[in-house]
DNA sequence: GATGAAAGTTGACGGGCCGTCATAGAGACG
DNA sequence: CGTCTCTATGACGGCCCGTCAACTTTCATC
């Protein structure tokens, strides 16, 4: 039930009708954004749509989000605030650069295909792709960088501008999951290990430079 | 004047006046575009905003495009025409495989911070971040994977899969490129270096996983 | 040149979405 | 039960969308 991985954020029942209901709402609200966006693509998704998918009043919408946007950097959000700690485990359960490294990218790629199989899939392959740099992503980010920083200061790793190195880690997974996403059936393992090795590889030589 | 690197597309010359007014239009209408992406960001945007940037009537814009997202396509689409000779230029010219990434690498950085200071810069600042998936768009991609089968069928480069290479090439290189245009000065040197460094390191050890 | 067809431009129009707001209704609390 | 507070509602003015009939410009032809 309290997978890391689900985004249902189980209502907390102890609480007042009204809280209750105001969770309920603003859940009903990002779950039918998701469901649209996924539909339609970010860019065709407008506001009437998101409130035409739960039975709320047009002008409800605003007491919960400012914007289209907002819903989106708050689904974005979500995502990273439960992806951060699941990357923040690897990094202090790993003793060896290797194991930190694997162990994150493979995180991340699992991660990946699960949130691709709730239906986040459509979004995609339509019309400008779009990523949002909301403050967990951010902090996502962030994190990557201080697993770097760390290693490099723990003698774990040769010392390398952890801005780019963290920026390289992270284009990398980015784009070859993207890859993996686009082939089936996904191979997690196949490509945790092609990024890693790329990554181990990586270091050492852009240390020399 | 027939720089590679500037967008002018220089009208042509030698054809009928009614010939001329249209690109001049088509022109006018991507030169404004551009501004207004940049100074509202694409989201904000509207078809409005950009067709009061030139002095034609509202109408006039739906007789070469079909919305904003295709302006937006155009743009990128130019931007990926200009760019693909380049890369291929550096792929043909190369005789080792460190020589091949590391001129398509600089190329692409010194593209970017010319690009950069052609007015494209708030837009990377502003709302969810937006990247097109034009027919031009992935010729470049194309382009790079092209790029690196041949010098894998060459044996210039160990055996790697060619589609995970090409995604973290470019991955590598998009992400690194971000975080030097978010520093100042842009090194462009260093980046490079980086990145070329990173890659080379990387493409061995991804070939023994 | 004069002329008619073709191509292109224009701005007004109906329709839809935006964000707001006065109103109504549903909890909370004594 | 009464009252107060908080939330939901949907109608409203304003803006943007994409279309289209009317108009203007270009071009081929005589």
């Amino acid at each position: 039930m309290s997978d890391v991985l689900t985004g249902d954020a189980s209502i907390q029942e102890g609480a007042g009708r009204r809280e209750r209901s105001k969770a309920a709402n603003r859940q009903a609200i990002l779950d039918a954004a998701r469901r649209v966006f996924a539909q339609l693509g970010y860019e065709a998704a407008s506001v009437r749509d998101i409130i035409r998918g739960t039975d709320l009043a047009s002008g409800t919408f605003y007491n919960y989000f400012k914007s289209k946007e907002e819903v989106f950097q708050a689904l974005a959000d979500d995502g990273a605030r439960r992806f951060r700690p699941v990357l923040r485990a690897e990094r202090e359960k790993a003793t060896r650069f290797e194991d930190y490294i694997h162990g994150a990218v493979h995180a991340y790629f699992s991660f990946l295909v699960h949130e691709h199989a709730t239906g986040a899939h459509p979004i995609m392959e339509r019309g400008p792709h779009v990523r949002a740099n909301t403050p967990e992503t951010i902090a996502v980010y962030e994190e990557v960088r201080d697993g770097v920083t760390d290693a490099i200061a723990r003698g774990l790793a040769p010392k390398v501008d952890p801005d780019f190195l963290a920026a390289a880690c992270i284009g990398v997974a980015q784009e070859v999951g993207d890859v993996m996403l686009k082939s089936k059936p996904h191979d997690v393992d196949r490509a945790a290990r092609f990024v890693t090795s790329f990554i181990l590889g990586g270091v050492p030589e852009a240390a020399k430079a």
